[in-house]
DNA sequence: GAGTGGTCTAGACCACCAC
DNA sequence: TGGTGGTCTAGACCACTCC
């Protein structure tokens, strides 16, 4: 009678699917409310220890928040908390504050060999083009250059961007309805050209961190890719390991 | 009624607590069987349900290991999955295979001012400085200067570290008893002085990654103080964000 | 078959928040 | 005061490993 199941799933994994679906259909939006515990169990006609293990997993990987005595939230990059989520740069000096984001760029094109393997999208299938500087206080410390796949960010625009006073991710997902979950980052070190060491205001030749960065939404999908050079000279990039 | 009780510890961290004693008192050696959760139970006096939780978050911390119908392990670095569990460099081709680490210098100095505050200890103090190289292959990729309260690592030598083939830290945790549980890396990019450029065979100049880090025991007490540089020709720094 | 961790349930009570 | 998540318990059963 044993099962031989090589696909067993447990029912929290279940639960937790059919709450992953419920978030991708748009049924909670970011930064909203979900139904208790108690609700989802009876809509899913499990325990209410069943759905809470499934939000358990949802809330360690930064899907769902939950607020004791309130309820639980979809994660919202708008949260001020969470609003430069996946930047690690931090200044030597242990200043605190977030940094401002200038759009210098912006503009289409039709991806190339590298741009759509990166963004599993056809070759020369539409892109947009962004390049931004990243200021802490008055120093610029990054320069990104942002590939987008256009017909996702249809209508992003300069002035889209400028009218933007918070991070990229929140105007994504409130303009684009695009949930950022998880990103992966490859780290080298670069020399500065020209006019890079302009931006940035370092000599040529100085040595920058070039991070090159795939962001992913709900299933895995890739959806940006970026490269950064970032200026170590007052900052550094601060990673913990466990 | 209400406690008022703004050191509210929850019974499952409690036992954490407890199971985390005895791990530092060494009760259970790296590797090693815990006793079940219900053998735990008994022995707090708790539900199995309450050790189960406790034991949950020390496994999502890395410090202990399950395994379903065997029981729980103490997390060790002689782990062949985890012997390299810090090292985020990953080589662009893909290769897998594990780097292999090379001494090169070991001798004893006193702490002066960084090494002093990154390791909390006296200035002054007895320390041990250590050089290594890592190759992947034949490929010299990192040359890292190591600094070690003397103290904690009395007797360490070039003999012992040349009769070693497994990582340092897997070294560490069998011959000095010390667990490495997390650490912290502070990443900039800079310019290759003569002599690294020589040892990792790169030309005077080229930029390099320079990737600080301190590990800490139990009880987050810092017991390692580094400073790798890395080349990034070949390889890069992977970093997974969510 | 015996022992381990893994899942699922049901119920009681606590801590926190809003009204 | 009522609703939410958070803790704790007890018991049943499943999946995996080893003998």
């Amino acid at each position: 009678m044993s099962q031989e199941s090589p696909t067993f799933s447990p029912l929290y994994r279940q639960i937790k699917s059919l709450i992953l679906q419920a978030l991708e259909s748009g049924e909670w939006r970011p930064g909203q409310v979900i139904p208790s515990e108690q609700e989802l169990a009876t809509r899913f006609s499990v325990s209410q220890g069943t759905v809470r293990k499934a939000i358990d997993e949802m809330a360690a990987e930064n899907l769902l928040v939950r607020k004791q005595g309130k309820g639980t939230y979809v994660a919202s990059h708008n949260d001020p908390r969470a609003m430069f989520r996946f930047l690690r740069l931090v200044p030597m000096d242990g200043d605190l504050s977030h940094p401002q984001s200038v759009p210098l760029d912006c503009w289409r094109a039709k991806a190339g060999q590298e741009a759509s393997r990166m963004l599993g999208i056809e070759q020369g299938a539409p892109i947009i083009i962004l390049r931004r500087l990243l200021r802490f206080g008055t120093k610029p410390v990054v320069i990104d250059e942002i590939y987008l796949p256009g017909e996702i960010f249809q209508g992003l625009s300069m002035e889209t961007l400028q009218g933007w006073s918070g991070s990229l991710y929140s105007l994504f997902e409130t303009r684009f309805g695009l949930r950022m979950i998880r990103a992966q980052e490859r780290i080298r070190a670069v020399a500065a050209d020209r006019s890079t060491g302009e931006a940035l205001k370092v000599a040529e030749g100085t040595p920058l961190l070039s991070v090159e960065r795939v962001t992913y939404t709900y299933g895995d999908k890739p959806v940006e890719w970026r490269r950064g050079l970032y200026s170590t000279a007052e900052h550094f990039y601060l990673n913990e390991l466990s």
